[in-house]
DNA sequence: AATTGGGTCAACCGCGATGTT
DNA sequence: GAACATCGCGGTTGACCCAAT
């Protein structure tokens, strides 16, 4: 048999989120760390879900999240890498320190995605809509987006001159990603776009990830025993793993 | 002052991957 | 290996805000 169910499906809110529920949710998990979100509700005595208490702590109350606009950098940060991932906000937020895919994904769909399509670009595919792929490719005039400096996806004549293939195409696309926590000890092994994309984007130094934001030290516990930064310096977290990039300070 | 319409964003829903029994 | 739970993700919804009328 498998395990209970992972909450009563009576007796729970839903909806917004109260000042008092905030401040169990953030007292539980000071106290005791993230994880378990089966139990958690219980446990800080929250009638919700535990995945609802996931969501509001990691898109809301988390204390390493950034607040307030998007700066310019990230927008173009966004754009760029949604054209390597496509629609993989949890990707694309792992490179963002303190945004949330949802966050990202919301802004995508509210400013980015329409600045593109009064661009006459799609923002699924990053190319012209109306022109086709091979019209793209014949195409003398670079796919250009003049407010994201530097999101230049390459011309023809570009490639005549180089030789370059489609796929060296994407590999001309300056990643310098790393204001993140780009390093991934071992990255993707299979063969497939994104592992190549990986690759190159976790191709960085790895004194890189010793620059992430470590949790405690932003609290404030730097040197206390919760801070894990000599720890995690010992070892690569996966980029997409930032936002647990603590210790439960009980621990 | 009331209504309307668009923009924003927190939260929910459903699904797939993964883990557990 | 089957059955089930948990987790995490992406898509969608709906409440709220604000400006225009």
């Amino acid at each position: 048999m498998g395990r209970s169910p992972c909450c009563e499906k009576t007796h729970i809110t839903k909806g917004a989120w109260t000042k008092e529920e905030d401040q169990l949710l953030i007292n539980y998990i000071r106290a005791h760390g993230e994880g378990c979100w089966r139990s958690l509700p219980r446990a800080a005595g929250l009638l919700r879900c535990g995945k609802s208490c996931r969501l509001r702590w990691i898109n809301y109350l988390r204390p390493d999240l950034k607040r307030g606009n998007f700066t310019d950098e990230e927008q173009d940060l966004i754009v760029k890498l949604h054209r390597l991932f496509g629609n993989k906000w949890s990707m694309i937020a792992g490179r963002l320190p303190g945004r949330t895919d949802n966050e990202i994904k919301n802004y995508w769909n509210t400013h980015i995605k329409r600045k593109l399509l009064s661009r006459g670009l799609d923002p699924q595919t990053h190319r012209p809509l109306t022109n086709s792929y091979s019209d793209i490719r014949n195409s003398s005039s670079p796919l250009m987006i003049p407010e994201f400096a530097g999101i230049k996806v390459g011309t023809q004549e570009a490639n005549s001159r180089s030789g370059t293939t489609e796929e060296e195409e994407e590999e001309e696309l300056n990643l310098d990603l790393s204001i993140s926590l780009p390093f991934q000890s071992q990255p993707p092994s299979a063969n497939t776009a994104e592992s190549k994309i990986s690759t190159q984007i976790f191709a960085t130094p790895p004194s890189m990830a010793t620059q992430a934001v470590c949790l405690c030290c932003h609290l404030g516990f730097q040197g206390s025993q919760a801070c894990s930064c000599q720890t995690m310096r010992m070892r690569m977290v996966p980029a997409n793993d930032i936002h647990r990039y603590y210790r439960p300070l009980d621990s």
